[in-house]
RNA sequence: GGGCGGAUAGCUCAGUUGGAAGAGCGCUGCCCUUACAAGGCAGAGGUCACAGGUUCGAUCCCUGUUCCGCCUACCA
């Protein structure tokens, strides 16, 4: 059998696309709905498919395909459902660009062939984001790969609006919604970004109308709104201002007047003036008052958030202010109209003043609250089960921590603007009869840059929509054929939201549906905790009948080392690919994992992903060492004897593979990957293979057999454990090393294996551990040469010296073979006394006749640890030079008196030892 | 405004029934010892944010304070 060949340094590259492509080929991937297994599955957060692949996507993936790559190998049905999102209005934005780039814009496209466009840019950059998912070595089921835009996934849509219609939980209505002025289109709340920023409190006088001399001070951040006020309102109960309620003020600049109203819930008494003004049609808190009230609402601003002269007519406003504030954005109607009604001498005030602004989360444009019909969703009903579900534990939110703040939310959850002013997305199948409608229909049409007819279709409150699956052919009212479409198209997050269901076929009863659903747990991001997983557990509810998963696993978002978001323009991007390519794909995987602690943002620095990438090498290292012992003779029958070392690594393992396992079933992935680490890197390769070399280099050494067999068997096992976070140099190991089966991705995962444990063994190895340590540390501290032999004199116990060399054995024997076997072996070398021979030391290590073996040692363990800690903390600050010179006199004449005691002992000792080399046979 | 999380070595972070402070990286010193210099060995470095309380004993539990981060929100 010749010896497997490897390079000295791992390199990544030659090994990842290699085993990838084989994985494919053999189908390791692809989930079969009749596999045995208990089913155990995830559908993955679709990226956007225009996207590529950054560092949070890189954190959530390799996340799931750990988890997933190990119930494969614990034997369970698995199946990683991959995906992308059309994402609505990010990916109409990106074309936009484009086509501004161009030149030209979506507007004179049209709105047929801007969507075709679009369909265009995503057959070519739909790719992307998947090749770079299997470069990351993802094991999803590519087979089954799904587009939020599929026909299957668009009838899901459809069918989900019809029913959701039917049962009066959708509704069109005109309210107030967000709207951004840039991307022309409504936004849910939760699409807002909100930051504070400082702002200017105003306060206006509204002259009272039957007696101007009296004014009311209003109090308002946006003074530009005033135009559109139809009320005010003061505190019902208080004695300021009660007695006016009802009667009424003129609005300045404008030639209205207005009521005065009570109204407890919208004023505070003690903020500002205690006098608000109302502008139903800009303010949400106004809006509501004006509900409440019956105010008319009179909206100023147009979609483009401009000062709307139409509109200012409507208002009663004053010719010449008119004239002044025409097509003026918001921000510049602001200054304008301060400086009109400063003129005026309505302006009293200006106070500094905080205040929130709501942003676009796509554009980053101020959103303003606009007026204009739209389509909702009637939460509440949906709401309730997917609260109890939670509540009672049918999904499990982890960490636990986030359960309240998804609870509090739902509880609060308010109506689910649905409807988008874009284009890119599922159109609203909801169709309006011309004929019925005519009055409520605008049609504004407008010839696009070759010539077409581009019409732009407003539809007012009121018009009467017949939601659908097809378009209708006749209206039943009146018998027309001419119908309309509705122009608006879905939010994003409403395909989404189907994902765990539609993604397996729904609404067709399918196998996949019948043996995948529920999923087993929902990896993501706190981000889309609200935007996506809430609506998911709704929707799984309300048409599934069942929760969409078990547990939601929600993991940190990655910043950059110094703590800060990661962004483009700060240029502190730490790019995936380029990090696989640099270092590989298993470092960052296992960075990644390593860093997944919950409730903490990661803060990403490329050192600790070089760190890892130095953490891949060993391991090839120490499987490169294996390979040299592994041409011997086959494993004997019966199994050789374990010597000390082999138990105890067996036992380590064990406990190792205990843990990782219970970590990963409490989603810890950091601590699994620190034991992982902590095992390979300082049990197996610090210790263990240290400990074998003398029974493996010498190929008459009893103890061989059993070392060479442990070493294999171990590192097969390690290479399983390990195969989850590091799947491609497993893998490659573990093709070099002697195996059985196919490929490491279908092997079982280890168990956990009692015959293993040896406490015993542990403990002798912690022994050992101290001694051998002491040794170590005694030596630096006593300036010995590396090559120099010492002895070290560790114990003034008694001293019969004749019976040292004796008990010295003994003691090794007793540490390399276990508490069994006390007897002196003379007959070979121990593995302890050949490692300490090698490195030129001998130890000697004196006990009392009867005296209790280990605690003898562990008493002299811990006097020679304070002792040499002292002169650590002192040699640490003086330095090497001064050490000896500049110690204090007590620690000084320690160190004499026990450099006087070590020669002695050294020349005691050397015979000794020469005694020990011809003994074993050692030059 | 409300809620949540965090504050432990120079840096990043572990640390669950309260019981003698841990890891990685970085730093210092010595080593190219036939798996690995992407390595080995050793070492330095901590009032566990601050102030109280409970306890024989607190990094851990309780109260308050300060600072940071996040989520959420209509104080005009």
């Amino acid at each position: 059998m010749s010896t497997p060949q490897l390079d000295k340094t791992y390199d990544p590259k030659a090994v990842e696309a290699r085993w990838y492509a084989t994985w494919i080929e053999r189908g390791y991937f692809h989930a079969s709905t009749t596999h045995p297994g208990q089913p155990y599955c995830i559908v993955i957060p679709p990226p956007n498919v225009t996207g590529s692949l950054h560092v949070g996507h890189a954190l959530n993936h390799s996340l799931q395909d750990i988890l997933i790559r190990w119930r494969r190998m614990q034997g369970r049905n698995t199946l990683w459902l991959p995906g992308t999102d059309h994402a609505g209005i990010a990916t109409q934005n990106v074309v936009e660009k484009q086509l501004m780039a161009e030149g030209t814009s979506r507007e004179s496209l049209g709105r047929e062939r801007f969507i075709e466009r679009v369909w265009q840019w995503k057959a070519t950059s739909g790719d992307t984001i998947v090749n770079q998912q299997k470069q990351l070595g993802e094991s999803c089921d590519w087979e089954r790969l799904r587009f939020t835009m599929d026909e299957g996934l668009s009838k899901a849509v459809l069918e989900v609006f019809v029913r959701l219609y039917e049962d009066g939980l959708i509704y069109r209505g005109e309210r107030l919604i967000n709207w951004c002025p840039r991307c022309l289109t409504a936004l849910s709340d939760i699409e807002v970004e909100h930051e504070d920023i400082k702002g200017k409190l105003y306060s206006i006088e509204y002259p009272l109308e039957e007696d101007p001399t009296i004014k009311l001070t209003v109090a308002t951040t946006r003074p530009e709104t005033m135009l559109g006020d139809t009320a005010v309102a003061v505190h019902p109960e208080d004695d300021r201002f009660k007695h006016l309620i009802g009667k009424r003020v003129r609005l300045p600049l404008t030639n209205r007047a207005i009521p005065i109203v009570g109204d407890a819930i919208l004023v505070d008494r003690e903020f500002g003036t205690g006098v608000v003004k109302i502008t139903p049609a800009h303010d949400f808190n106004d809006f509501e008052a004006g509900e409440r009230h019956r105010l008319p609402r009179l909206a100023i601003f147009d979609h483009q958030a401009l000062l709307d002269s139409d509109k200012l007519v409507d208002a009663s406003v004053d010719h010449a202010v008119i004239e002044a504030l025409r097509g003026l954005p918001v921000t510049k109607a602001r200054p304008k109209v301060e400086t009109l009604l400063r003129d005026l001498g309505a302006l009293v005030k200006i106070e500094d003043h905080k205040m929130a602004i709501g942003k676009c989360y796509r554009c980053k444009t101020v959103v303003e609250p606009y007026l204009s019909p739209q389509w909702f969703v009637k939460i509440q009903a949906l709401a309730d089960p997917a609260i109890k579900a939670v509540e009672d534990g049918r999904i499990r939110i982890i960490p636990e921590g986030w359960t309240n703040n998804y609870l509090g939310w739902m509880r609060e959850i308010k109506d689910w603007c649905i409807s988008r002013q874009i284009w890119w997305g599922h159109q609203i199948p909801a169709w309006y009869c011309e004929t019925c409608n005519s009055t409520l229909i605008h049609k504004q049409v407008t010839t696009s840059t070759d010539g077409l007819p581009v019409v732009r279709l407003t539809l007012l409150q009121g018009a009467k929509p017949i939601v659908a699956r097809s378009a209708p052919t006749c209206c039943s009212n009146c018998g027309s054929q001419n119908f309309l479409r509705d122009p608006d198209v879905l939010d994003t997050w409403f395909s989404s939201g189907l994902w765990p269901f539609s993604t397996l076929g729904w609404p067709e009863q399918t196998p996949e549906l019948k043996r995948y659903y529920p999923t087993s747990v929902l990896v993501t991001g706190l981000d889309i905790l609200f935007f996506w997983v809430a609506r998911m557990i709704m929707l799984g509810l309300k048409f599934m009948g069942d929760v969409p998963f078990r547990d939601v696993y929600i993991h940190a978002l990655v910043r950059d080392a110094e703590g800060q978001k990661m962004s483009k323009s700060k240029g502190n991007v730490i790019d995936p690919l380029h990090v696989m390519e640099q270092f590989g794909t298993d470092a960052l995987r296992f960075t990644l994992a390593s860093m997944a602690s919950p409730g903490r943002d990661i803060k990403l620095a490329e050192e600790r992903i070089e760190g890892y990438r130095n953490f891949a090498n060993k391991i090839w290292n120490a499987a490169r060492f294996g390979l040299m012992y592994l041409d011997g003779p086959k494993a004997a029958h019966p199994p050789p004897a374990r010597s000390f070392p082999d138990r105890w690594i067996l036992s380590r393992l064990n406990h190792t593979i205990q843990t990782i396992t219970s970590e990963l079933e409490a989603y810890r992935f950091d601590r699994a990957a620190s034991v992982l680490y902590h095992f390979i890197w300082h049990e197996y390769c610090d210790w263990y293979l240290e400990l074998i070399k003398p029974a493996l280099q010498d190929a008459a050494h009893p103890d061989g057999p059993g070392a060479r067999q442990t070493l294999v068997e171990t590192l097969e096992t390690t290479m399983r454990l390990l195969h989850p976070f590091m799947p491609f140099l497993t893998e490659e190991i573990w093709q070099t090393i002697p195996h059985q089966g196919d490929s490491i991705v279908i092997q079982s995962y280890p168990a956990p294996n009692e015959t293993w444990r040896a406490p015993e063994a542990e403990e002798l190895f912690t022994l050992l551990e101290q001694t051998v340590g002491l040794v170590r540390t005694g030596r630096v501290l006593l300036n010995y040469s590396p090559g120099q032999p010492i002895s070290f004199y560790m114990s003034h116990d008694d001293p019969s010296r004749n019976s040292r060399l004796h008990q010295l054995q003994r003691n090794l024997a007793h540490l390399s073979r276990g508490t069994a076997d006390l007897a002196p072996r003379t007959d070979w070398p121990t593995v302890n006394l050949l490692r300490l021979v090698t490195e030129g030391l001998s130890v000697g290590l004196v006990v009392s006749g009867d005296v209790d073996l280990k605690k003898a040692l562990d008493r002299i363990v811990k006097q020679q640890e304070e002792q040499l800690k002292e002169m650590g903390r002192l040699k640490g600050k003086l330095g090497n030079q001064e050490f000896v010179a500049k110690a204090p006199p007590d620690v000084i004449l320690d160190h004499q008196t026990r450099l006087r005691s070590l020669e002695h002992d050294q020349t005691m000792l050397a015979s000794s030892e020469q005694q020990l080399r011809a003994m074993l046979g050692t030059p």
